[in-house]
DNA sequence: GTCCAGCGACCGACCGGATGGTATGCCTAT
DNA sequence: ATAGGCATACCATCCGGTCGGTCGCTGGAC
């Protein structure tokens, strides 16, 4: 559907910087995250990225598949590096806190993406929100099984629902993109260490052995 | 600005239920969750409440205007029963959970308003989003009170600062809009104690006095 | 080396339709 | 008679999307 290789075969103007389509992405990003999808005209978003509605039209077949393509881009790069964090070596508990540690910091380095990827889902058409909201799961569920597996190890508490965990995780992650300001006390590793040391506190089992 | 006061003066049609502006603001919670504020158009909202543009201008001087009575509302329900829990008696362990509980399972019967409340505060004015922000932070602020009131007493930990577990917290509980289904697995009341279980064991300090 | 055909990249004027909002007036209750 | 509660018709604007056309590069024919 849309062009969204990196390929540099269309630099025509080398003095120009990047690519139409890499530059038609990384202002709507911007622009949908600081004014919303339906508040940024056509008009505007390509005015911003120096290119006429010509161009545009000529990578997206329409808006809301320029939309599209930051959600894939998302998709993309959160689940391979949750793949690297879960896919490591060492103790369970371990790889959960990086992990944990990585999503945060992610989020804080590319907060206009979370800002879109929550406020603009229903902006897309059936078939794509089912698409992202599918492999949106399989995100959620490949963390939740690092968390399953603590549990048949007996090292997290399994009193609790896995499931809830991650969503209640997961949900204060999204929310990041509400209330964190870059720039302001915490940086993004700070917080990410809190919000994971936060995780593993409350999956620790209730009485662990009160002798030992 | 606009006339919220549920007074049944206006209930000029007996038999047509609720009066003309209690209808608008719950067919709006409705069609806002469902579709997002931009996708419903005025006529759209109007014929759906079975009144005509008329009306609703009558009583609201904008689409917008409409969008922040629903804002009003949804404050001033979460603010009143945040304080009743918080003034309440008891220890505040005891408080703090029952808020927490409470403000899920309020979440998850006013599923609708939570999802408008995130997702279109920008397409209220400055002023408006402003305030919304401002009566927004002050309930933080006072579930944070309660948990700051516990690292004073000892009883939670504070190696973590009260905001990050607050701020925690309601992502996850806004979060909820997102996934839970009436009609699934779990109650609100279910997910409630959860949450709120997962909120205090976190907030447990590390080493309770080994000895005793 | 020159020319020309072909092609992808891009331009920008234009269109149909939908939308938020308004002007005006009727109708009923007081 | 007066005023609020509401209906109807209408408007100006703006927006996403289209479409004929231009420009510059490339590669093959001679």
């Amino acid at each position: 559907m849309q062009n969204t290789d990196g390929s540099e075969r269309s630099a025509t103007a080398p003095g120009r910087g990047p690519a139409v389509p890499d530059r038609l992405l990384s202002v709507a990003t911007r622009l949908f995250a600081e004014q919303g999808f339906e508040r940024t005209s056509v008009q505007e978003l390509v005015s911003a990225a120096g290119v006429t509605k010509g161009a545009m039209y000529h990578y997206f077949t329409s808006k809301e598949d320029l939309l599209y393509a930051i959600y894939q881009r998302v998709l993309a790069m959160q689940t391979e590096r949750l793949n690297a964090f879960a896919g490591a070596e060492g103790p369970v508990g371990e790889r959960l806190r990086n992990a944990a540690v990585d999503v945060v910091h992610t989020t804080v380095d590319n907060l206009d993406d979370t800002r879109i990827f929550f406020r603009s889902l229903h902006m897309l058409s059936d078939d794509r929100m089912t698409a992202v909201r599918k492999e949106r799961r399989r995100y959620h569920e490949r963390f939740r099984g690092m968390i399953e597996e603590g549990q048949r190890e007996g090292v997290f508490r399994t009193d609790v629902p896995a499931d809830i965990a991650v969503t209640q995780y997961f949900g204060a992650v999204h929310h990041l993109s509400t209330w964190y300001r870059a720039g302001g006390e915490l940086t993004g590793s700070e917080v990410g260490t809190y919000f994971a040391e936060l995780l593993l506190a409350e999956l620790r089992p209730a009485d662990p052995a009160p002798g030992g």
